[in-house]
DNA sequence: TATTGTTATACTCTATAACTATA
DNA sequence: TATAGTTATAGAGTATAACAATA
């Protein structure tokens, strides 16, 4: 049993409208960040699984291929990450973070960071903790078991 | 306590790159679906609190107007709402769903729908619960208070 | 011939700035 | 002059299709 609020809607709906919404917030709050959620997103991948092909990237991160060129590329023009020949295969190249990709990723803070501490920091624990538990189960169901 | 699951970062990073993957994820399903993820969650609000003008509804869904006039104007081509000239200011109009519209909204079936529901379907009823609660959470905090 | 990656192109979502119409 | 809404324009995010290079 799920409880009794609101529960005309499906979980799905109930669901999809809350990720569609605070995605469309956290979106907006980036006045000061220095790379986009997207580019973070990858970042953060590459530094928790280590150097990759953009290839795997992009099945990592659940994007096409021609998507990750644009992020990869964009995020090397900044130098948070940089490329090195496959060693066996020409067609292939290996992705990692530069120092300044590192530094960026465990930094970790941002006008969008902010904005959102703020928001958690008026719930209660036992809000924070339902959070935590769904933020994996989210990525979980999101593709990202890795 | 949130538990012992990968704690190395915040929970505000945590929740924001399963926020953004999962909204991706949920963008993608969008094969059959008659109308996009942003005009259903417009037309979502219209069916929870009525009628409104353009600016009330830009403001409930925390969009600026022109973004909502061009989701108005998407829904009314479709034929999913109507407009009809506010009582006493020209300036505004008010914005209510059609039939079909409702009938959209509360049919809730789509091919969206169906992925998430097989997600969902793979979850224990306590998983299942917590996203229950963390989707009542996290539409508070992205401002939907009303 | 199959695979990896990139380029070309297009659509959705959203914003800011400038404009129009009405108050 | 202030407000509500629209039009114009631009950038992020993503996709599919076509292409190039290598296996």
């Amino acid at each position: 049993m799920p409880g009794p609020e609101g529960n005309e809607r499906s979980l799905a709906s109930r669901l999809r409208l809350a990720v569609v919404r605070l995605n469309r917030r956290l979106r907006a709050q980036r006045t000061t960040a220095s790379v986009t959620l997207t580019q973070y997103s990858a970042l953060s991948t590459l530094k928790k699984c280590g150097p990759m092909t953009p290839g795997e990237l992009a099945a990592k991160e659940v994007v096409q291929p021609p998507s990750m060129t644009r992020v990869i590329a964009a995020l090397e023009e900044a130098g948070y990450v940089s490329r090195r020949p496959h060693p066996t295969d020409g067609r292939q190249s290996i992705v990692e973070l530069t120092e300044a990709g590192l530094t960026l990723v465990l930094a970790d803070i941002s006008a969008r960071e902010a904005w959102l501490d703020k928001r958690l920091a008026e719930l209660s624990d036992a809000e924070r903790g339902t959070l935590a538990e769904a933020a994996e189960i989210i990525d979980r169901m999101a593709g990202h078991t890795d």
